[in-house]
DNA sequence: ATTGACTATCTTGTATACAAGTGTTATTAT
DNA sequence: ATAATAACACTTGTATACAAGATAGTCAAT
């Protein structure tokens, strides 16, 4: 059951260099312009920005083009809320259940970022890897649950949360570290069956991506909705 | 800034017929047979078809046709356990600070619904009316907090939720007086900010739409994935 | 009667021509 | 020089022709 390979390939493309602020927010993509360089003609490039547009990764402007959307902090925060609210529910049932090779396969995501953050040069590269690791550690986390299908739901509204991650946490060794720890407590509470403490670090380590970033915000102002 | 006014028209009334069963799970529909009765081409029909399979409204299988998708159980169950968490952590919140005027706006919206409930047959119109004011009276709630994205997130994703409701729920006047009922007591609790029950209550109502509709899913079992 | 190939006719995928609106730039009139 | 206007070069929206694949029915050969 395959479907609409060329449609996907830009899609797929597209989306990633709009996730990974290779296309920045405001910035103007015509059909034409991506038809061309992905050698295909508009009707495919034209499914994939609806598809993106379904998402709020486009705005198309009838007549005059289509932009990269602006990353909206208030959307963001609801995504918070809604995947801190599931997941704290996620991880309160798992606590008492989780498996020994449950465990190990979390220590094996916590020791692959581990192994990034040896490098003290953080490229691009390494940083878009500790993030699609970051991912993984929480859907596993969902997996065990049984809820592969609610991290799914979520992802789809979650890649504004991931845009502004990968703007904020880019080659930045500080803050990935920083991730990491989170990773390592939150590890250490399935350990010992803190689900107190566990709340408490799952809350926090969510809204950490946004404190303390107004900075890095308001010199790029224009990125973002409302601002 | 209008956009895609024809697309939007073709979306909003074949999306309506989805949800309202006019279009059947595994019903065959043509781009070319819903740009006739539209009395457009093909492209616009594409665009709406396009978003709807990204809210798994429709299924493309290329070169074979457009399908009406199954409704996905196991979807719904993700889709409640969601709801569930979110929406019991926001009525929390609002139980301590509704204010008198917000319980009136509530009040009002079950009084429509009381007034629907004195007719005895209940058509299809009256049936559709009460399924909104059902959603009305949850996105208010969501909107005291604060919270009208989330509910307008999760509104994306619940079109399932809706979908079957819609065929369990239709024209059945006992099953509209539990809604009703449900809606009445959380109204209750509100009133007397009874936490703990209205957690009970909020859980049981989300999933009593599901509770002893076994019948119906057989009966139809060609209506439901993993049948 | 059964099997197999062929054909006619569906479907969506793709490419492209044209329509309509927007913004900029050049031109013209004052 | 300046301001109004016209022409042009873009954009997406729309319609449509053709390609490629799937399916069902026909018809022939065995």
């Amino acid at each position: 059951m395959q479907k609409n390979p060329t449609m996907n390939i830009v899609y797929d493309n597209v989306k990633h260099d709009i996730i990974y602020m290779i296309l920045k927010p405001n910035d103007l993509i015509s059909e034409i312009e991506i038809s061309k360089k992905y050698n295909v003609s508009r009707t495919p490039v034209r499914d994939a920005f609806k598809k993106l547009v379904s998402e709020d990764l486009l705005e198309v402007r009838p007549q005059r083009g289509t932009f990269v959307s602006k990353i909206d902090l208030d959307a963001i925060n609801d995504i918070m809320f809604m995947r801190d609210k599931i997941e704290v529910s996620i991880v309160r049932n798992l606590v008492n259940r989780i498996s020994d090779i449950q465990m190990l396969t979390l220590l094996s995501i916590l020791k692959k970022q581990e192994k990034l953050l040896d490098v003290h040069n953080i490229t691009s590269e390494v940083s878009e890897l500790f993030l699609s690791l970051d991912n993984e550690f929480h859907e596993t986390i969902f997996s065990f649950e049984g809820k592969t299908r609610v991290w799914e739901l979520l992802s789809n509204i979650q890649v504004h949360y991931l845009r502004f991650r990968v703007f904020i946490d880019h080659c930045d060794h500080q803050i990935l570290t920083g991730i990491y720890n989170d990773h390592l407590a939150i590890f250490e509470c399935l350990k010992f069956k803190d689900i107190s403490k566990l709340e408490d670090i799952y809350s926090k380590h969510l809204y950490n991506g946004v404190k303390n970033q107004t900075i890095k915000i308001f010199e790029n102002a224009d990125y973002f909705k409302n601002f």
